[in-house]
DNA sequence: TGTACATCAGTGAACGCGCGTTCACTGATGTAC
DNA sequence: TGTACATCAGTGAACGCGCGTTCACTGATGTAC
């Protein structure tokens, strides 16, 4: 049996009242280093050995600990997709200041970093939209990341509105929905190996199809 | 424990040379038998419940029996995934058939087939989709029915582009990808839970926006 | 036509596993006095 | 400043479960002679 240390937490992410020095009995921020822990299970070892058992380990508590801090299985799994949530919104955000001001091509960059996160975290894109939670509506924060990252694209789209570059009779939320189907399903085709084709190429495709063809006046 | 009635196999569906008539030992025809139950319990229980175990008890016969024809887990699965692309596209076929002769309204019926498929479907399109076989490539058959489901898609892309309604100069294989991708998107959100807004609904607007403004000459 | 036999689709029991969760407990903490 | 005590985050063992898969076997089939 591999010896698991428990760990440091993380300074700056430390919850509000806990102690300051980790000892062997206290763990100082438990609920911190749990999802530290299987964050780093999903990114290696994937989906299917996420366990509640092997975050306890890989943080080094008895299997029984995590009850403490986490209802059950579902909350911890809840607790990592909103994770995903924050990073693929920060990975969208990444993507949109590398390109220049130009609304229609930064909305192109948001689709083209919501792709690119789900094919570099393949196992956290399938926990973030998996059936691993059976009632989303459980776990409020996670709807709201979700929302918050659909918004981003909203708001990207009305640039693109107000820019007079994409239809403005039709409701940003609509235009929006599209735009995340699309990505969305393009991404997980792509996760689940249905595809065949490298990702960059055809994200770049899908981008330059849908988003810069979204809407365009017809006639 | 509840009592599992052995099934008369369906005629038509009889393997080449299986004998006529069901007997206690030997059952006619097994294969078929199991994946019936596969399909029922995916579609009753869910993917969830779709357990080897829980197949042979619903076929009648002892948990080993299946090894006979199947090879693994995996393999009854991929047999699930492939039978599901065969009721997919049957449901974009009758989607199409129900509407008109204008080839961008019947690829927007392929399009609202496979959405009204997945939401009617949802456990069924998770198997077919799900990471439930490690390697897609293993199962050649399954991978068959999955392009042929795609070229359906091209096919409509064609006709498009035949009467001048879709850019001619960009391949149906793309124009095809992309509008797959959204479908799908759209498809894996409402059966995930992730959207509020009815499947109907969305499914009209997001085909609207895509199929109809897809690739309409700018300028 | 009758029979020995190879074939193989089934059986039933078992292996080994790891899971989620519960429970009575114990040890460290910080606070009231 | 010192101490009793309530609090609660941890422990370790156990429960009960159902899973995928294997194995030696048995019973029905159809064919060769």
């Amino acid at each position: 049996v591999p010896q698991a240390e428990p760990r440091e937490p993380q300074a700056g992410r430390r919850r509000p009242h806990a102690p300051r020095r980790p000892n062997r009995y206290h763990h100082g921020d438990l609920p911190q280093a749990l999802l530290d822990a299987a964050l780093r299970i999903v990114k290696t070892q994937g989906t299917e050995a996420l366990t509640l058992r092997a975050v306890a380990r890989l943080a080094g508590v008895s299997q029984a600990a995590p009850y403490r801090h986490f209802a059950n299985k579902e909350a911890i799994l809840a607790a990592v997709a909103e994770d995903g949530f924050r990073s693929l919104m920060a990975a969208m955000r990444e993507s949109v200041q590398a390109c220049g001001d130009i609304p229609l091509a930064r909305l192109r960059a948001v689709g083209i970093g919501y792709v690119t996160f789900a094919t570099s975290h393949p196992s956290h894109f399938r926990v973030m939209f998996g059936r691993g939670m059976a009632d989303r509506s459980a776990f409020p924060t996670l709807r709201q990341v979700a929302s918050d990252t659909l918004a981003m694209v909203v708001a990207a789209i009305v640039d693109c509105q107000r820019a007079g570059l994409v239809r403005p009779e039709e409701p940003a939320e609509d235009l929006a929905l599209t735009a995340w189907s699309s990505v969305h399903g393009l991404s997980a085709l792509l996760v689940e190996g249905v595809l065949d084709r490298p990702a960059a190429e055809v994200a770049e495709m899908v981008t330059r199809d849908l988003f810069l063809g979204l809407g365009v006046r017809q006639g």
